[in-house]
DNA sequence: CGCTGCTTTGAACAACTTCAACTTCTGTGG
DNA sequence: CCACAGAAGTTGAAGTTGTTCAAAGCAGCG
């Protein structure tokens, strides 16, 4: 299923190239030679925006690609049987969608814009037919993979183990120095997700995530405005976040 | 990218070889061409057998290879700041070990043998170029990998969502599938993890899962002696674990 | 046997949820 | 540009689920 129709395009389109992306420490073309890059430019497709709302894919879509988000967010979440909504997690330019259907085929998560979203999608068989010649994608994929296994393993660590507070103090922080990766402020940001995104990504219930909201500003450990968050303490927020608990059912030989 | 230099092999090697391993179609090799098998198996080392409580790796180590169990049950698990140990997951025959050190180059988790335990080490830098020769092989290793974020995916959703009752019953259901596809029975197996283990696993205080194993047993759900269960109503069993909530916060649009 | 560690059971307690009401925000149409 | 309706967010009070603490029952092993 080659296309090779694609004539005519404007030049704003070639400038987007991954050589020229901002994202590319971050994204698949991360330690791949300038000539490779090209040819992974050349099966990349910059799509146009999503606007808020919009569905990057749903739950039982075919797996035809990975989306590498550009600009913007997404969130991904899982539909129960009763219908039922579980978000499981919120991706940042640079970050990649998709790897969970691999082995399925198809889609198992829905995934949708939080913002006007722009996003590169990567036919997958060609992505791998293009690992398969370049040494480096095929290790920067496998990276990626990884980093996401790990990062799943920190969030059940969450999941699993930690308090309210320590839930979303973790998550603040994750988003902080996700944006710090990407250039942008450390200290405030605008959350694009709604309470509602947040508590259920979190395992927790809305009022939770809002009484905790104002506790943490009443404690002046940051400053919310609606989506607007402006960390005063992420010191004492790290605190919070590392969890010093008072288990004891430590290891055992 | 045809490798055609299989000679004389030394028989006994060949017996415990991947081409002869009853796991072969969960494993590594799955969808692998007998010759291109043979390579696999050239850099495949089988260890002798760990006893139970011997570490595969422990956090920190240096990331060298992937593990895949051969006979026994590997937990992994990650030590917080405090020495608090989490149980991130419970690994049988046919399944693989370590991906997720992959993006660090160190193991961000310990792996223990629950039982006495075999298993297969696969350097990854051999496994890596060896992927990048044998296209099955590379798509296998994507597919295992995206496996355990599926899997990852489904423990978030047990984690953030479901009720103390649901999540013993997933888990108890998600072993005897295991188990079955390894050709054990589904129905009675014995657990080769203690309880504490469990609970630590799903989130729960270890007298959280003993009262809902008393209480499963009393229901008449299932026999329980120690580490041995019997499932007496699988089905029962399934409609507990999928968690008919009466949630209303579902999706939007 | 008699530890020692694992498991079970009971009762009090805490954290978070649920329910309910109210406020604030957003965006749409007049 | 304002008013209004619906959505999103906040706050309080009551209710649950699961935790914690405490103690006793078992199992395996030197």
């Amino acid at each position: 299923m080659g296309n090779e129709k694609r004539q005519i395009i404007d030049l704003s389109q070639v400038k987007a190239a991954c050589q020229s992306c901002s994202l590319q420490e971050l994204c698949l073309p991360y330690g791949i030679g300038p000539e490779d890059l090209a040819a992974l430019d050349q099966i990349v497709k910059r799509k146009r925006p999503l606007s808020r709302g919009a569905h990057v894919y749903r739950t039982g879509d075919p797996f035809r690609s990975v989306y590498a988000v550009r600009s913007g967010a997404v969130k991904t979440y899982a539909v129960t049987d009763e219908g039922y909504e579980h978000v499981t997690g919120f991706h940042l330019p640079g970050e990649l969608l998709g790897l969970d259907a691999i082995i399925r085929g198809e889609h198992t998560c829905s995934a949708r814009a939080l913002d006007t979203t722009s996003l590169c999608e990567i036919p997958f068989d060609q992505l791998e037919s293009l690992a398969g010649q370049i040494r480096g994608l095929q290790r920067q994929l496998l990276r990626l993979m990884s980093q996401e296994i790990q990062q799943d393993e920190e969030l059940l660590l969450l999941l699993g183990k930690k308090t309210a507070e320590e839930r979303l103090a973790t998550f603040l922080l994750s988003l902080s120095k996700r944006y710090s990766n990407l250039g942008y402020s450390a200290m405030e940001f605008n959350l694009s997700m709604s309470r509602n995104d947040i508590a259920n990504y979190l395992g927790l219930a809305v009022e939770t995530v809002s009484r905790l909201f104002t506790r943490f500003q009443d404690q002046g450990l940051l400053e919310v405005q609606n989506r607007y968050i402006r960390l005063h303490e992420p010191r004492a927020l790290r605190l919070l976040a590392g969890g010093q608990h008072g288990s004891d059912d430590a290891a055992r030989a």
